[in-house]
RNA sequence: GGGGUUGUAGGGUAGCCUGGUCCAUCCUAUAGCGUUCGGGACGCUGUGACCUGAGUUCAAAUCUCAGCAACCCCA
């Protein structure tokens, strides 16, 4: 009978792939957890669940808040007339590969082409050279949070490699100098890693190779982490454009001496990269782990009943009602499933802290508290339970952020030579000196079969060695890494 | 960019090679009722599927072609 039962019970376990297998378990995880529904029957198009939504709004609400201290939040067209998209030489080789076309209104073929964006400069710049006058109109910093469309011939994925990126922040500011726009992109890269803080994701800034910057920049900036699988993930760009639009678009402002002066401008993005990186750095074997400021659920309480609990249902909506009036995102799980079911249903979801109340709790006047991050039970006393959550979601949050850090050191891997970077490219993001030349770059790219993402800012750029091309004493360390 | 594999209920599968045995198997999910409840409960009664289109054939889940979609490998 004991036999039977264990027998049964192991057979009911595989739900989730293990994160070991992250391929698998980043779709499942999407559609389980109902992040994301991956059926929609065209290619490269996703839905996002209600659940998924929440996550989105809550994580989007914190580019908002981070922007909103010095941006303004506007909203301009889906579709941009083909004259003003073909008019950047660099940004169109960049994009017109993968750019959709509405072509007709309704039967009549239109006589001015239309792009769905790819990216909204050339919607948002022709307004600009209407905008901006005067030195005193300037800095202009503008964002907006929007749909795009990039017809993507590669493997597309949900979250990741999208036909339509349905969250995409850009920003798109305009300055009077190409200093103050140095700035700007400065600016830009330390608010991303604050969000990214917020989301407890490490993160490397380095300047993009030449070759790999935005087209039509004069450079880009960009924001990685690394996943679970070794690869790279860029969560963020930001890039200087210099003068290069504003003299296509002709966006000039008249300086303190009465000249009519060129602009100079920057953008910046982040998508629902964001997420895939939240739902990939974070999660586990058993489903999604989500730090407590994003949760949409904080709290799930589980009641431990045994024939008639009237006390212990009491309780659970007691406390119930306790953490609501402390703004705490809380859930009463009063389905008639049994505990243990509950637990794995939970645990899926990310909820970060799970409040079990049964007799035995009730006996201490206490209640069993259990972390999602770590699952260790704790006895806290019920009196207290407000301020023992709260105290809880701080160190969920840090704690994560610190795992997460350490997960990604533990993968920088320091190398000499090509050779050394060819073989352990697999296992992380690999450190070589480079001298900064492009020769060399393309040449390290093209030995080793992947790209350089750059000389990270700070420590991780700095050292001494030989470009394992040239032979040039260095200080420059470059990273190479495998990206999605 | 090149190559390969696959498409059967909400999810996972059996059947396909060798067409008829299939009003399609099993697990899970799901609806109702009852008993249960400290890590995926059980009983009873129900629900739900052959990707789309064309072709071959007396007969197609099964064979052929095209489309759409998914996955894997190489560049």
């Amino acid at each position: 009978m004991a036999e039977t039962k264990e027998k049964s019970t192991q057979e009911k376990k595989p739900v989730l792939p293990p994160k070991s297998n992250f391929s698998e378990w980043y779709n499942e995880l999407l559609l389980i957890a109902q992040i994301m529904d991956v059926r929609y029957p065209v290619k490269g198009l996703y839905v996002w669940f209600p659940f998924g939504f929440d996550v989105r709004k809550r994580t989007y609400s914190i580019i908002r808040e981070l922007l909103d201290k010095d941006h303004q939040e506007a909203l301009f067209p889906l579709l941009i007339p083909e004259n003003e998209f073909m008019k950047e030489a660099e940004h169109i080789k960049g994009f017109e590969n993968e750019v959709y076309w509405v072509t007709h209104g309704g039967k009549n073929e239109l006589d001015v082409k239309l792009a769905l964006r790819p990216t909204s400069e050339t919607a948002i710049y022709p307004m600009y050279k209407v905008w901006v006058r005067s030195h005193a109109d300037l800095p202009i910093k503008i964002y907006q949070i929007v749909n795009t469309f990039r017809y993507e011939t590669k493997h597309t994925r949900p979250l990741i490699r999208l036909r339509e990126i349905t969250s995409f922040k850009e920003a798109h500011t305009v300055h009077a100098t190409w200093d103050e726009a140095a700035q700007q992109v400065k600016k830009a890269t330390m608010i991303y890693q604050e969000f990214y803080r917020r989301l407890a994701i490490p993160t490397i800034v380095s300047k993009r190779p030449d070759w790999d910057k935005f087209p039509g920049a004069d450079y880009t900036m960009a924001v990685d982490t690394l996943m679970p699988d070794n690869k790279t993930l860029q969560i963020g760009t930001a890039h200087h454009l210099g003068s290069n639009f504003a003299k296509t678009f002709d966006i000039k402002y008249e300086d303190i001496n009465g000249d009519q002066v060129l602009a100079h401008q920057t953008c910046y993005g982040i998508s629902e990269r964001s997420i895939a990186a939240l739902i990939s750095v974070h999660g586990d074997d058993k489903g999604l782990v989500l730090p407590p400021e994003i949760a949409p659920i904080q709290v799930v309480i589980i009641p431990i009943l045994f024939g008639k609990s009237d006390e212990t249902l009491i309780t659970c909506h007691n406390v119930e009602e306790r953490l609501k009036t402390r703004n705490i995102r809380v859930a009463l799980d009063e389905t008639d499933e049994r505990p243990g079911a509950k637990y794995y249903k939970w645990e899926m979801k990310g909820v970060p802290l799970r409040v079990e109340i049964g007799p035995r709790d009730l006996k201490n006047n206490a209640a069993t508290l259990v972390r999602r991050d770590k699952g260790n039970k704790e006895n806290v006393p019920l009196d207290d339970i407000e301020i023992e959550i709260e105290n809880r979601f701080t160190a969920i949050h840090e704690s994560l952020l610190e795992k997460a850090r350490s997960s990604l050191e533990g993968r920088l891997i320091t190398c000499t030579t090509i050779e050394e970077v060819k073989e352990k490219i697999s296992e992380g993001i690999t450190k070589i000196p480079w001298c900064g030349d492009r020769e060399c770059g393309l040449a390290m790219e093209e030995a080793v079969g992947s790209g350089i993402l750059g000389i990270p800012e700070g420590k991780l750029g700095k050292g001494s060695g030989i470009c394992p091309v040239c032979k040039k004493e260095t200080e420059n360390i470059a990273i190479m890494a495998k990206t999605y």
